[in-house]
Parts: C-alpha cells; sequence; structure tokens
RNA sequence: GGAGGGGUUCCAGAGCGGUCAAAUGGGGCGGGCUGUAAACCCGUUGACUUCGGUCUUCGAAAGUUCGAAUCUUUCCCCCUCCA
C-alpha cells in the first residue's frame, strides 16, 4: 500500500475511499493535489476540525500539495449535512472576518515554505458568486437526478424526519461538487478528504468530473471521532474547544488534552501528535498520566508552540500539587482600591467576573468549591483583604480544575 | 384557503385554576472515591437576599378570577392532513 494511505490508516485517519487501490497506486506514481473543505459558520476552528487538518499535514509530510478550500459561498448557503435545522445566515462582514480567523489557524499548521507543497488557499466564493443559474443548470445540474440526490443521507434523513429541507439547502450538494469540478478543472486537484458526514457531498464532487470531464478523481473519508463517552469530540458545556488562543487560552487547551478519557490517550497520540506509530506503540507500558501529559504537550507544541507548552504543563504542576501560585495561571486583574472596602468573597467572586451568578456562587461555597490560596472558604461572608494577596497575587480555585490567579492594579 | 395538533425552565418532556420556580430523564455544575481518568455515590441546577423571604419566568399582548403555565380573546410562530 501507499506510504501515505498507510500511515493514513495507521493514524485512524481512514474511514472510506472511492478506490482506494487506484488511488494508492496512482499516490506512489505521483504527487498530488487534495483538497479539503473547512466552513466558515464560526468565528473560529475547534478540535473538531483538528483531523482534517492533521491530514493536511500527513499529505504535505509525503509531498503532496493541500489545497485548503474555505467555503465562503457554501456558508451562505448552509449544509443540511447533520443538521436538523436550517443554520442561522450569517452577514457578509461575519464571514469575511471568520475566513481571516480560520486562515491563520491553518497556516500555524501548516508548513507555507515549501513550494511543491505550501498550501493553496482558495474561497469558494470566488467562483460560486459568478455562477449564471441557467447555463449552470444546464452545464452541472443536468448531471443530478432528484432520485438519487434524494437518496443521499444529508436529504434523506432530514425529510424522514419530518424537518423541512428548503431548496437552498437542497442544493449544497451541486455546489460541493461544483467546487471539487473546479479545482479538478483549475488546479487539476484529484482527491477530496473530509469527515465522513461529507461522503454524500463527495462522491456526488467524484461523479460530476466523471461525467462532466470523463476524469478519474477520488474522494477520501476521516471518520467521526466519538469520545470513549460517546459523545461528539470538540464542545463542552464550557464551549468548543478552539484552536484560536483569542478564545481559548493555550493553558486551557493543554488541559483540554491533559483531561483525555484514558480510554482515548492511545487514540489521540496517535491522530493527533506526530510520533510515529512505532514510539507510540513503545509507549504501551508508560503510566497514563504521563501519556496524558506527552499528549497535551505535542498537542498544545502543534498549535502554539513548544514553549507555550511547556508553560501549560509548569503552571499546571503548580496550579494542582502545591501551595504555590501558577505563574501562567489565567489571570484577573481586580482594582486595590476594592480590596481596601473589604469587600466579601461573593462580591469579589462576582467583581472578577469568573461567575456571573451570585446565587451560583452561593452554591459553590456551600458545596466546598471555593477555595482562597488552597483554603477551602466555607463562610459566605468571608472577607477578602490585603494579606491575603502575596506579592500582590491571590490564588482562587473554583471547583478541583479552575485555578485562577487574581491580581491587583 | 379549509381541518386538526402544538409552542413549558440548557435539551427532551409532564403539568392543564391554588399544595408550581413548575414532575421525570438527559446534560451541566459542585462534592465524595481516585489518578486533573472512567464507573459509581451524594448534592445542586431562574435571579436577588439581612436566609425570614422578595422579584421575574411557562410564544406575545389583553382579559376573567381573591388566585392563571393552566380559562377567554386577539396576535405571532411551528407541524400534520386536505385544496
Amino acid at each position: 500500500m501507499n506510504k501515505f494511505l498507510k500511515e493514513f490508516k495507521d493514524r485512524g485517519y481512514f474511514y472510506q475511499c472511492t478506490n482506494e487501490v487506484d488511488l494508492s497506486n496512482l499516490l506512489d506514481k505521483e504527487k498530488i493535489k487534495a483538497y479539503i473543505g473547512f466552513d466558515c459558520t464560526a468565528e473560529s476552528l475547534h478540535v473538531g476540525s483538528l483531523l482534517q487538518i492533521m491530514c493536511l499535514r500527513l499529505l504535505q509530510k509525503n509531498g503532496h500539495q493541500p489545497i485548503v478550500l474555505i467555503g465562503g459561498g457554501t456558508t451562505r448557503i448552509g449544509d443540511p449535512s447533520g443538521k436538523d435545522k436550517t443554520r442561522k445566515i450569517l452577514t457578509e462582514n461575519e464571514i469575511e472576518k471568520n475566513i481571516k480567523n480560520i486562515k491563520n489557524i491553518l497556516k500555524k499548521y501548516l508548513d507555507n515554505d515549501d513550494p511543491s507543497t505550501k498550501p493553496i488557499f482558495v474561497n469558494n466564493y470566488t467562483w460560486l458568486k459568478n455562477l449564471n443559474y441557467i447555463s449552470f443548470l444546464r452545464d452541472v445540474g443536468k448531471h443530478f437526478t432528484i432520485n438519487r440526490m434524494l437518496t443521499f443521507d444529508s436529504v434523506k434523513l432530514r425529510l424522514d424526519r419530518e424537518q423541512s429541507l428548503s431548496y437552498m439547502e437542497f442544493n449544497y450538494m451541486i455546489l460541493q461538487a461544483y467546487d471539487f469540478l473546479e479545482l479538478n478543472k483549475n488546479k487539476n486537484c484529484i482527491l477530496q478528504i473530509g469527515g465522513s458526514d461529507q461522503w454524500g457531498n463527495i462522491i456526488n464532487g467524484v461523479e460530476l468530473i466523471k461525467r462532466y470531464s470523463n476524469k478519474q478523481v477520488y474522494g477520501l473519508t476521516t471518520p467521526l471521532i466519538t469520545l470513549a463517552t460517546g459523545a461528539k469530540m470538540g464542545k463542552t458545556e464550557n464551549g468548543a474547544i478552539w484552536l484560536d488562543e483569542k478564545y481559548l487560552s493555550p493553558y486551557d487547551y493543554w488541559q483540554f488534552w491533559r483531561n483525555t478519557d484514558d480510554g482515548d490517550v492511545f487514540k489521540f497520540l496517535k491522530m493527533f501528535t506526530e510520533l510515529t506509530i512505532n514510539e507510540i506503540n513503545k509507549l504501551k507500558d508508560n503510566n497514563i498520566n504521563e501519556l496524558k501529559i506527552l499528549l497535551a504537550n505535542e498537542a498544545t507544541a502543534m498549535l502554539h508552540g513548544k514553549i507555550a507548552a511547556k508553560n501549560s504543563q509548569d503552571t499546571a504542576r503548580e496550579a494542582f500539587s502545591s501551595n504555590s501560585l501558577g505563574a501562567n495561571l489565567p489571570s484577573v486583574n481586580i482594582d486595590a482600591k476594592l480590596i481596601e472596602k473589604k469587600i466579601n468573597i461573593i462580591d469579589f467572586i462576582a467583581i472578577s467576573k469568573l461567575e456571573n451568578s451570585k446565587s451560583e456562587i452561593r452554591r459553590l461555597i456551600k458545596g466546598n468549591a471555593i477555595k482562597i490560596n488552597d483554603d477551602v472558604i466555607l463562610d459566605e461572608k468571608f472577607i477578602i483583604d490585603q494579606d491575603l494577596f502575596k506579592n500582590s497575587f491571590l490564588k482562587l480555585s473554583i471547583g478541583k480544575k479552575r485555578h485562577i490567579k487574581i491580581q491587583l492594579s
């Protein structure tokens, strides 16, 4: 089997392929261009897209050139795959802003120097916006039958559940197929990679190119990652695990990986680090918590850099082990004048905006969840005074995992 | 356009004049056990509180009533069937 494909499988990226044997042979013979599309509904990417990003890196490592398609056009329509409801339609400004953010994150992950493998960024709005309806129907639309379109999950599930599907969304798969055709014609792209939920959209592209240009192209999908607990990866109640440090600090990102379920550690080491499969296999007997730290370090370093990863590890050790104050803990500034007024613990936490409901803070206090400098606070009327600040820092803990540095200013 | 069904707290989903800040389940949060894991157990889950209570919630508005998520009227939205 082709080296790229083998690693793709070994790392657990593989779910389905339109024609594995032919693709493998082709990859042995030549360097290709492959594309992955990212939609720009959200302001940033989160770990849910990380597997796709890892695929781009793997392409580059094997000398292939990734095309990153940003769905500026299709985001204006909304992919019905896996959705029960029509998505909210974003404004032009929001979309433009999102595209910029997403691009910046991807650039962090990809090698932008080697001219033969550096990513080609394209935005499908550039071609979709100029489509002429009549000629599009005649040239592209004639290759699709409604009969077949109705059989695709993205459409079928929506109809089966008696959820409405607008004509606009119904067209999504045709537009994505057209993207592939466009990239094939103009960039000689012959492979599309995507999540397993994209399978329908991908084969539509493959078939369209076959009918339109009589060319053979390929599709490859990655599995939907579910956690050992069965939940979907990437979202927590506190929000998504963003890849942008504006939305999630490197420390919190590190913590996300550090808190990986035991059953997912090896899977994630393979998927989200670039340790070789051999190296990973040799780790079988290591302490599971050491492995989680390794995972957190590798994943954080890849995104935020080695220094950030190291800092996060140090901070975590300090925050969790001793009475010391982690230097890199997320910090909050508070006006020194307020402390002079001797405010109580509830107001203190409320002012620092770490919780926005005083009732919630009261509940936390009742539940032994609040600590100041590692001492549990049980008294709602506890007064915060100057003496608690050592070198003008105070360590506030909310629950076992949230440790925050409060700083006087 | 006609006929029916429905909109309840994060979600699902009960309630159908007072005992309702609203059952139950899920999720979340906190605690315990542990390993910053899982499983399990316990608590909690509208806001404010001088911890006595007070205030705002059941699509929107108006009304009936001592009292309404529950009844009436109008309006908005969703779904199903017929045309």
